[in-house]
DNA sequence: CAATGTTCTGAGTAATTGCCCAATTCGTTT
DNA sequence: AAACGAATTGGGCAATTACTCAGAACATTG
């Protein structure tokens, strides 16, 4: 009784205190002097009105809910990274908004004075990035391919984004002069030893940060639409459990990589989980959310760059 | 353009300070750390938030002096609502609080899926309160002014409540597109007969919600500072006995609209006494309290939101 | 009533925040 | 291209806020 009326006496001063706090901008001794108490009591009374939730601060900007998606998907999912910018309901897909970001953290690497190794996979994301980098001179820095850059009849493939990225930003760069698959699984080691294959990937193992898409697997996906593999293949590896791949390294719902099928002849850097440098996965849309769920699930990424919509659906689906 | 975007990019990193500084409770370091900027730039950053009110606080306990009060004036009256918000002793005038109870009102209306007409008057707490609502999207909803929009020269008035109300939520708005007060008594029934004011009119008389600002009447009243009477326009109101004004009718202690005077050349839509719908007064201030006392005897207003020290003054001299 | 434990208080101190100012950057003008 | 002015930056320091702790007040129990 006398407990519950002293309790809720408190909490009533802790209201007043929070108001004049932060409604009325008094700093703490003012709310002390006007509730006629002594300033640490003050202090206890405000902080106590945060701690009680009395006081609730809302953040009223676009942004807000973005924030938000990001920590939760930071918490769940243990990133070192997350951004989620905003989605136009009207043009879901848009990727001028992930690009925008993704080009501002690639950027923020090459900044630095000191030499580094950025290595980039593959997809839309990534292809708009370049668009959105400013031009600079970095000969310092070192632009590394983690996929090949060439179809198996020797001519470059549409997403040659270290060529243009390095070309942008002024770097050094390494493309990968391999099939994104090789014709057979056997011929493999002996294209991976060869000299200039092999100081690729080596630069790629090293890599200070690691930018790279996240392709969903079905009929529809990148690597069917560029015919990197087959409807086929595709749907064997669906059979298989794939829900998504990076760089062409097909994983399954928790990210481990799948064994066997395409994943045999597959000629790009090898996915590092729980790499201790930087790896930021980047996709956008409603179609990519198992893909992006697994790639966190298997800490196939650390870092992750995606928007309103899909952060939603991500979460949801978790 | 480019200042523009600048100073957007301005207000978004200052939306994430606040976010994580205040929901988030990093400290600034952490702030700074997490931006990639300095420490004493997070500062500014968080200091931005508030100013800009991109970071709202609202109290969320009822103070049990002020629920006492409440409950008072709504028995004493017959409210259908009445909210009484805490009062700095040493700053009796602060809007905030008043504006930020009054913005949480109208927000509830506004959030309904039905769509709903909301009527607004003028007053310096419907003024504050427009920085208290949050930005929201709401097509379906109406605005609707109660009370002209224009001096009699065609400028608009420094209360243009309805169309920044209107901008901040989304909502389709009606403007009134009149003085106050027109020239002379005659030509009001030709210019309210006018297509555009006839439906202004006619929604604020259909309206779900009316939001209006008390006013009172002396040398100091907002009418007489704003320009729209004269000097001996409120003395000859008072000679009649006015005590206050809401959207410009003049009524006396007992709330009656006043008969002659000022009051034939009102534009604005007619007060209604004792009208069925929700007609919510706001007022801060002790020299309002007699305009407040008549307004609820009259039954001009069935909703009151004050602050204590002026709800205490209007029970006091009840 | 004394002993015991709990809560509350304020002094002291550490940490954090707010502000001023000089230096620098950036954009603009000439 | 140089010069100028406005805006931005970070260091340094003062103000404010948070925390710790020992003692006081209070209630509870034996």
């Amino acid at each position: 009784m006398a407990k519950n009326k002293n309790s809720s006496d408190k909490l009533e001063m802790a209201a007043r205190a929070g108001w004049l706090y932060y409604v009325a901008s008094n700093n703490q001794d003012e709310v002390a002097r006007k509730l006629g108490v002594s300033r640490q009591s003050a202090q206890r009374l405000v902080s106590m009105s945060v701690a009680e939730n009395l006081i609730k601060f809302r953040l009223d900007h676009p942004i807000a809910n973005c924030l938000n998606l990001a920590s939760q998907l930071t918490e769940k999912f243990g990133l070192l990274l997350c951004e989620v910018v905003p989605t136009d309901p009207e043009v879901p897909g848009l990727l001028t908004g992930v690009a925008i970001a993704a080009a501002a953290e690639i950027e923020k690497r090459y900044k630095s004075k000191e030499p580094a190794v950025i290595a980039l996979g593959t997809g839309r994301v990534l292809r708009a990035c370049i668009e959105q980098m400013p031009n600079m001179d970095c000969p310092q820095h070192h632009t590394v391919s983690l996929v090949g850059n060439m179809h198996p009849d020797g001519t470059a493939t549409a997403y040659n984004i270290v060529v243009r990225m390095a070309n942008r930003i002024g770097s050094q760069h390494n493309p990968m002069p391999l099939p994104v698959l090789v014709r057979n699984a056997a011929e493999l080691p002996v294209l991976q030893a060869q000299e200039p294959v092999f100081r690729t990937l080596e630069l790629c193992a090293n890599a200070d940060a690691t930018f790279v898409g996240i392709g969903h697997i079905d009929e529809t996906s990148p690597l069917v639409m560029d015919r990197f593999i087959s409807f086929e293949e595709s749907r064997a590896l669906v059979e298989l459990g794939a829900v998504g791949e990076i760089v062409g390294w097909a994983y399954d719902a928790d990210g481990k990589v799948i064994q066997g099928s395409t994943n045999d002849r597959v000629s790009s850097a090898k996915l590092v989980p729980a790499n201790p440098r930087d790896v930021i996965g980047m996709a956008v849309g409603l179609d990519k959310t198992r893909a992006i769920l697994g790639a966190c699930r298997g800490r196939l990424i650390n870092g992750l760059i995606t928007d309103e919509a899909t952060a939603i659906a991500v979460l949801a689906q978790n």
